[in-house]
RNA sequence: GCCCCUGUGGCGGAAUUGGUAGACGCGACAGAUUCAAAAUCUGUUGUCCUCAGGACGUGCCUGUUCGAGUCAGGCCAGGGGCACCA
């Protein structure tokens, strides 16, 4: 067993424990408040935040990686002198709880803080620099109710408002379903087909922000740039025109909504959604388009679902007059690809050039034209693949000749010039529908009375705590079903009324936290001067499946906060970080079953077996980790074996902190290597140093030197490293200067030799530090410091030891290296050529060839060109 | 289906952002130490060839450039998101 840190018997191994030398500083830290911060408006601060996890009951891998890279740099912006919030919480609320609940008969709250006791925990052994005094949990009156009282603010601001949607309708549990119960369109637990039905939802307005969160974007340069074009996307901003088509006899007009109206004269059918008012008034009496409403209700609510579907729809026996071909009439289809939230829910389709036109015009045998064509193919018919592409417009009368700007250009004018339609903006962005037919979540503090009609509750009356009394036998919402909560008086009239009883969406919870852990016990929601001072966060860092939605719902909370006069800002984060997933080998035993890494061990013919039955394993692929698959590693097992720096260090190393990182027990085990490689040093060479505060001698030796100056290049590295967030890369750079560290042997009585021993070892415990905090703390120590590292300022590099005064440069012959050559650092470029040209391999290369140019790139390259 | 990302040795990855591809780690091999093993230390390790040298090489194909892992265009493969999972 290699991985014990205090092996009894071993000579040579260290002493070094793990576990008690780790418990001994998180409790020192926690005694001496080391990480609990207050608002201190004459220092700098900077406010690091990790995602506050989901209390699933243990902390994963993929917490540990997220919270360690926080914590890096939190740790180290404290070292570079800045006030540090970093706090931590938990978003506690939401269906696993609910599930819980059902499935094993525990209530959802018993359930959450018995998950969060033990996942506090669990991270407390991590030895995070975490101000635990600013804890918070969604699930806690002391948070919603606060929630509450910010969703009064925004009600007042007419922010919110309420509006019928579709939700996912179970039919036989008589429940509303989320995306993810809904498989291959059946309830999962029921196994009923699913149905979409209409409830009355509350709703925010983010849509009145979607230009300002669009060019917010511009301003967020210390986001990824992939994030910011993925929200880019998603709010959706296309500029288009409106149409209004003339039904053929009729006064009544229907509204389409185009980006391509260069495409007009391509226009083949028209299609409207199931949900389109026309559609809502024709399927009563018509049975073929209620059927098929009934049909498309089955489909799911999720885009993806739709946009997947076969194509499909059903005439309606009307038709449109086309604007601009006299006598022409395009048939209205019912379409089950046109999406009521998206435009005016209704189309003209160009077959030509739309592929969800062209399948459903192929379908139902419509007319095919083409109106844009590439250079040259001004007369090939349309095959099955629509031509999207811009290019030059054919068979559309005025339009003919001009390319596909031009033509939206003109069609606009001429809509606009006889009435039928104009130029518009458009944004796929919807608003936030946030009520959920749930328990487990904030319950929304509003009345619904006969008299008044909905009617907010009174601050006063806030929090609107959730009852504890409910069961989950009945299917439904607990909430409706408990006999005495939603009972209560009017607030306007006094009357009797009925309580909402729909709570919010578990992304409102998220989507104020970071402000709320300003002042988490404040009796307003946010306290301004707290917030003033901390907001923005400076560095967010999180996983990137919330590019989107949770990172949205934040920033658009923030303007609304700032229209409440809760906060002065509009951005919410100012830096963000979207780490990568952790993966690891799949395993399957003979019959099939998928196994945990802890039951594969290799025999001694290397082959993987079951650890027990010493049955032949087979190894899949690299993948997620998932329960299912049972891939997963448990932190506290990990922990526990190699220890929290040892852990820490490995899911810094090797991967790229935006990336996927593997976990392999071989990593550790190099992780771990490492830092017993530094402890032993240390602990063995620490009487061989200086003392402490001896002033550098005048004179060093060329060793000494050498090592001074790479632990100092070692400082300059690690900072920028970990100022871009490269963790792996700080590493490497502490491997290399490890090698030289442990390379490097004083000459006894030398006191340049002993200056820079101890000042490597000292740099190379502060740089260490962020990373493996408790090792670091205990060789601070052990040469010689009584103030905390957590409490010490960042190593400081001397910048004339960073420098070379000689460079290697790379000489090439037609682009291929044939020489390198060491030259001053600035030599003049005729030296460096003179130089280069000088060197055997370098004529070999040239031969009899003429040399046409020569370029040199200073202190890099010299490239000969024949 | 739509949007976004990624692809470099046996493996994880590095590359000052267009300038010596493979830093650093893992694994493997060889040696030292040991009664022996573990641990530790030292060295070698992209592929190929006619091996003091040379050719090829960053998913595939084309291009721009004195020079491409890096830029452009087109493919292929894997992953994330798609509004009620968080």
């Amino acid at each position: 067993m290699i991985f014990t840190d205090d092996e009894p018997g071993s000579k040579t191994m260290s002493r070094y424990n793990a576990k008690e030398i780790e418990a001994k500083w998180q409790s020192r830290w926690e005694q001496e408040k080391t990480f609990e911060v207050e608002t201190d408006t004459s220092r700098p601060k900077y406010y690091v935040l990790e995602m506050f996890p989901y209390p699933s009951g243990n902390i994963h891998i993929g917490h540990v990686r997220n919270y360690t890279m926080g914590d890096v740099v939190a740790r180290y912006k404290r070292a570079r002198g800045f006030n540090v919030l970093h706090p931590m919480g938990w978003d506690a609320f939401g269906l696993p709880a609910e599930n819980a609940a059902r499935d094993k008969g525990v209530h959802p709250a018993e359930w959450t803080y018995a998950n969060i006791a033990n996942m506090r925990t669990e991270l407390k052994s991590m030895g995070l620099s975490l101000d635990w005094s600013k804890e918070l949990a969604t699930c806690h009156p002391g948070y919603y109710g606060k929630q509450q009282k910010l969703f009064l603010d925004f009600l007042e601001k007419g922010l919110v408002y309420r509006k019928e949607s579709w939700v996912n309708w179970d039919p036989v549990d008589m429940t509303v379903l989320a995306n993810e119960q809904v498989i291959d369109g059946r309830g999962w637990r029921s196994g009923a087909l699913v149905e979409k039905r209409k409830l009355n939802q509350w709703m925010f307005r983010i849509s009145d922000f979607s230009d300002d969160l669009l060019t917010g974007l511009e301003s967020l340069d210390r986001w990824p740039d992939r994030v910011r074009l993925m929200q880019e996307n998603w709010i959706g901003k296309s500029r288009g025109a409106r149409v209004h088509f003339q039904i053929t006899g009729s006064d009544d007009t229907l509204e389409i909504y185009t980006t391509r109206p260069d495409t007009l004269f391509g226009a083949s059918f028209m299609g409207i959604s199931a949900d389109h008012p026309l559609t809502q008034k024709l399927m009563k009496d018509n049975d073929a388009i209620a059927e098929f409403v009934a049909e498309c209700h089955r489909m799911g609510t999720s885009e993806e679902a739709i946009e997947k579907a076969e194509k499909k729809g059903v005439f309606t026996g009307l038709t449109v007059d086309h604007p601009f071909i006299e006598g022409k009439t395009l048939p209205i289809y019912v379409a089950n690809f046109v999406l009521m939230d998206y435009g005016t829910g209704a189309i003209f389709a160009c077959p030509g050039h739309d592929q969800r036109d062209l399948d459903f015009a192929r379908k139902y045998d419509l007319e095919v034209l083409r109106v844009v064509a590439p250079e040259g193919a001004e007369n090939e018919p349309i095959g099955d693949t629509a031509y999207t592409d811009p290019g030059k417009i054919v068979n559309s009368d005025f339009l003919n000749g001009l390319d596909s700007e031009a033509a939206k250009t003109e069609i606009i004018r001429r809509l606009e010039e006889s009435g039928r339609g104009e130029a518009t903006l458009n944004y796929r962005l919807r608003d936030w529908g946030l009520s959920r037919q749930r328990y487990w979540g904030c319950p929304i503090p509003v009345i619904h009375c006969d008299a008044c009609g909905t009617v907010p509750e009174k601050a006063e009356n806030l929090p609107i705590e959730l009852p504890e009394d409910v069961t989950f036998d009945k299917p439904g919402n607990p909430l409706d079903h408990h006999p005495s909560w939603k009972h209560t008086a009017c607030p306007s009239c006094g009357a009797d009324a009925v309580r909402e009883t729909d709570t919010m969406d578990t992304f409102v919870d998220s989507s104020w936290y970071f402000a709320r852990f300003c002042a988490p016990r404040n009796d307003d929601p946010v306290s301004k001067d707290d917030v003033d001072y901390w907001l923005p966060v400076d560095q967010y860092i999180g996983g990137i499946e919330h590019a989107i939605l949770h990172l949205l719902y934040s920033r658009f909370f923030t303007r609304a906060m700032q229209e409440t006069g809760a906060v002065d800002i509009k951005e919410p984060f100012s830096g963000l970080f979207t780490q990568g997933m952790v993966t690891h080998e799949t395993y399957r035993s003979k019959n099939g079953t998928w196994l945990f890494p802890h039951e594969v061990v290799h025999n001694d013919a290397g082959e993987p077996v079951h650890v027990e039955t010493g049955e032949p394993v087979t190894i899949g692929g690299v993948e997620k980790m998932s329960k299912s698959k049972k891939n997963v590693v448990d932190p506290g097992e990990i922990i526990d074996k190699f220890g929290a720096d040892a852990a820490r260090w490995f899911v810094l190393s090797d991967s790229p902190p935006d990336r996927d990182m593997e976990w392999t027990d071989a990593g550790a085990t190099g992780a771990w290597r490492f830092k017993h490689r530094l402890h032993r040093f240390v602990t063995e060479n620490a009487d061989k140093a200086a003392a402490s505060g001896t002033p550098a001698p005048d004179t060093f030796s060329d060793a000494a030197l050498s090592l001074r100056k790479e632990a100092h290049k070692t400082i300059v590295q690690v900072t920028d490293n970990i100022e871009k967030l490269h963790f792996n890369s700080a590493i490497a750079a502490l491997y290399k200067f490890m090698s030289s560290l442990a390379d490097f042997k004083p000459a006894e009585g030398n006191e340049g030799d002993a200056f820079a021993l101890r000042e490597a070892m000292e740099i190379m415990i502060g740089l260490v530090g962020p990373m493996m905090p408790h090792l670091a703390e205990e060789l601070w120590q052990t040469v010689g410091h009584d103030v905390l590292l957590a409490d010490s300022p960042w190593p400081v590099a001397i910048e004339s030891l960073t420098v070379d005064n000689t460079v290697t440069m790379a000489v090439q012959v037609k682009g291929k290296l044939r020489a390198t050559i060491e030259v001053a650092k600035d030599e003049d470029a005729a030296k460096v050529e003179e130089i280069a040209l000088a060197q055997p391999n370098v004529q070999t290369a040239i031969g009899d060839n003429p040399v046409r140019k020569v370029i040199v790139v200073p202190n890099r390259i010299v490239n000969v060109v024949i």
